[in-house]
DNA sequence: TTGTACGCGTTATCAG
DNA sequence: CTGATAACGCGTACAA
């Protein structure tokens, strides 16, 4: 590795201390000015960069918070990540990103590897596999705080950053319901999601406000990924049971049941109409485009990241979780042609 | 933060010296079984993690690679990290991550953030604005290797991992021309990025090749994203001058295109058949299906951390550059209906 | 205003 | 086999 120009160096030219280099370089009041400027000047004359192990060996801070996301494929989590690093960057922090890969085991690799990289902090959005409560909580008792966003532990205490899955939920089915739809399903996302069970329960609790029927058929699970929306949707489309509109988990999902629809030789929303979640972009340019609710990506990251940088410093407030707005943007696949 | 236990803590508590718990802990040959069963045991008790930040500044490592990569939206640069993350994780090294979002003068902030922090070699992506070829030669000068790979720098002599562009732009202005397509246009990427050129050049050379007359007419230029595709395949269909077929620079180009085709109540490819470059999800789920070229970007992303850490160690072989091959997936957008 | 000396947690060298 | 000591580069009491 290269060898950087130290503190020493810029002494020894200068035959002076390193101590009052390192004052002078650090802009302190109790040094001659005369002094302080030859120093900046040999010290950009030797292109100067303080080391910064030895800098964080010294304050015993890494001024480094660790990522766990559980994929990197869609553009959802990216775009949060984008979010992160903007507002981590302007507080002179670095980012040690890592992807769980869905998968609870390789979660827990991930937060050791955090763990002795000794991240001052973590920002998480758990598997869908299941919750690795226990070593979440062990973390944050040994002072190394978390934020979970997009998709929370259900069970440790700590600030969280979601939207209001459940409202939306609610909104989305009331929007089918309000457009005249009478038969209306939902593909439920992975069961042990949280995410999962709010919007399920939004949906639920519209379907019954407006007294609609929900028989064990009205719902079933689907996952998170294209390829179980698409299966799902083949399901129904054989056992004749075909609903005039679905509230999918989200975007992947619906995509995937689209492609089915089409298949069989269907129409939406003629003949299915559809309503996905947490836009990408893909929702909308597929034919028809699809109605979906809008999460704020950046925001979300934003957010989280702050909540955290709260939580690092000498005194945190109190936990806060904090609760962000999403859009509906209706398009061609949830328009009733029928009514 | 956190206190961790150090090796003095064991070393205290066992009433030996730090050296020789050192010296335990990495299980060198020279230790008393006996007292290394000891000390490892106390680690363990004491949940002891050796402190990174001190082990760097001893051997003087950092065991870090920066990356810089032009934006975070589309999948193509998120599946590459993904790629890059394994290698670089099975090495014990760690991945500082940045974006230059297209703009010359943050990539070139980016670049000395990841110098600051000690990176033990760099991996980027250029941005569509140009190439900070000055600073690159610096960098590697002052000994910090770099791969380029996707987009590179045409000057700068350093290891870089490609598709074979000229060839595949090539074959996909072949495909057509055999598919019976007569007047083919080419919807160009950014002017600057040495992979528009190697494209255009691979579509002109295939239509020279087969004696297709190429005017004024024949290219125009359409950027990276969705919304010039669009614009400009406006501007094709307002000046009356529609082409059978068109070979675009990407596919958020071939996108943004298809919607101009749809908005002005022409088919795909009835009127005007469609190919992009680039794969994503999404090529595959739009109405029509997008005939597409696919890159490798997981084995881009492994190459190149490859290419960097054989760079990183003592003896760096001489400069290597990879070209890896792509796949066209032909699908419903590059059908000839009238043929 | 400046210099001396020490500590942060490791590892390596040398002596015992 | 083990211990004392120095060194990595920086910041900071304390002394001058």
């Amino acid at each position: 590795m290269k060898r950087y120009a130290t503190l020493k160096d810029i002494a020894t030219t200068l035959n002076i201390s390193t101590a009052t280099v390192s004052r002078a370089l650090a802009n302190r009041l109790d040094v001659n000015p005369a002094t302080k400027k030859l120093v900046c000047e040999e010290a950009k004359r030797q292109n100067y960069r303080p080391n910064p192990m030895a800098t964080r060996l010294q304050n015993k801070r890494t001024k480094t918070i660790g990522l766990v996301v559980p994929e990197f494929k869609s553009a959802f989590f990216p775009n949060v990540i984008s979010g992160i690093q903007k507002v981590i960057d302007e507080a002179g922090f670095h980012l040690l990103i890592t992807q769980s890969q869905e998968s609870m085991e390789i979660e827990e690799k991930n937060l050791k590897l955090l763990e002795s990289n000794m991240v001052e902090g973590i920002l998480i959005s758990i598997t869908r596999e299941g919750e690795n409560d226990d070593y979440y909580q062990r973390l944050i008792d040994s002072g190394i705080p978390i934020v979970f966003f997009n998709r929370v532990s259900s069970k440790v205490n700590a600030p969280k950053v979601i939207i209001d899955d459940y409202k939306l939920a609610f909104f989305a089915t009331e929007h089918l319901i309000y457009n005249g739809f009478k038969k209306i399903y939902h593909l439920e996302g992975p069961v042990k999601l949280s995410v999962s069970k709010e919007r399920k329960r939004g949906f639920l609790d519209a379907m019954k406000k407006h007294h609609r029927e929900i028989t064990e058929k009205t719902i079933s699970t689907a996952g998170v990924f294209s390829e179980k929306g698409y299966l799902a949707m083949q399901k129904l489309i054989t056992k004749n049971d075909l609903p005039d509109a679905i509230f999918c988990f989200n975007d992947p999902t619906a995509l995937g049941a689209l492609r089915a629809i089409k298949e069989a030789g269907l129409k939406c929303p003629d003949d299915v109409a559809l309503v996905g979640f947490s836009e990408t972009e893909i929702a909308q340019l597929v034919e028809p485009p699809l109605t979906s609710i809008e999460q704020p990506t950046f925001e979300i990251g934003e957010t989280a990241a702050k909540l955290l940088l709260e939580q690092i410093n000498e005194n945190p407030p109190p936990y806060r979780s904090v609760s962000l707005t999403a859009k509906m943007n209706i398009r061609k696949s949830s328009m009733n042609i029928k009514k």
